[in-house]
DNA sequence: TTCAAGTCTTACCTTGACGTCAGGGTTGGC
DNA sequence: GCCAACCCTGACGTCAAGGTAAGACTTGAA
């Protein structure tokens, strides 16, 4: 395999303006203590095809961006949050990814109105899946915790009326 | 080991009243039927110490009341809902137990005021430490739902103002 | 140039939560 | 009393999601 030098790109670039790719990028150490992640993990996620590092230096390290360590960051929170796996996560991510295609492509000036509306479509679809499934756990999650609320209640009117003087009636001795 | 020909509990009890404890009991095929989990599951959270089947039959077997199947179903919200492991599970059971335990001491007549105060106000703390970790994962959930949202919204707003006669402008087109 | 620190790939190991199978015991209806 | 259906206790298998270790290569500062 053929090789530069590297750092060819944005040897001299203004300083100000677009923040220019290709600077910036950490290693795997860095990367990985900054996303939260075992070193493993990021190799493990890009072996699954779930990410792949913006670059890698002419010896072949690994080199991440920004965009990348906020894809891992996805990650962990369709894994945590979602209680997704990895499998499942791909799907989402890729989702993700087609929706940044679509917004290429609209932004393209050559995209026809119709081809824009059948686009915005597309992507109209992809989200509400997702937010199918969240909503879905939310509200499971949100009577769990109704329940819980209940139960906290019940015993703080047990501590209130029973803390003054009055004698305990019910509350806790119920099921 | 000396055998009773079983079923002699309950032969002929009153129908209406209390269902009498004893009967009702499902053997291990039909409990994880109704729980929605397989038998090894059930086994396997009695290993570890989990649950613990209600009876047994003279010969071994093991028989599982409504309220088993109810800590089962338990089980798999904390797994599924709040994406615990077995072993923090078991420290949400034990917790649980610990508040049917005091209900107990606290019905009893001969608890005293003082006494009861301190009880009700265990099983507070109890259920507020559950609570504080529900809340948290309800609040991270809900961010994200709000994210999804928002990308929806936007797109929702494209599509709108696009459908009809204007021009795009931006919507898709932006991060 | 050299060297320590960091990375690379490959490959085997671990942990949690069960799945599955074998070989034998139990139940309950006939 | 008999038999099919069910259940028992081991014990080994599996799968996801990494952990860990080995041996070689890169990098960057001195």
């Amino acid at each position: 395999m053929s090789k530069r030098t590297a750092s060819d790109p944005a040897a001299a670039a203004p300083v100000g303006a677009q923040p220019d790719i290709e600077r910036q990028l950490l290693a795997i150490g860095a990367a990985a203590a900054r996303a939260g992640v075992s070193e493993r993990a990021l190799r493990y996620y890009q072996q699954l095809g779930l990410i792949t590092p913006s670059g890698r230096t002419p010896g072949g390290m690994r080199r991440y961006s920004e965009k990348d360590l906020e894809r891992v960051v996805r990650i962990r929170e369709l894994q945590n949050l979602l209680g997704l796996n990895l499998d499942e996560i791909a799907v989402v991510l890729r989702s993700d990814d087609r929706m940044a295609e679509i917004r290429q492509v609209y932004r393209d000036a050559r995209t026809g109105a119709a081809e824009r509306q059948r686009l915005a479509h597309e992507c109209l679809i992809l989200q509400e899946d997702l937010r199918a499934t969240v909503e879905g756990k939310r509200v499971a999650l949100e009577t769990f915790l109704a329940d819980v609320d209940t139960r906290i209640e019940r015993i703080r009117e047990v501590l209130k009326d029973d803390g003054p003087k009055k004698r305990p009636r019910s509350g806790v001795g119920k099921s």
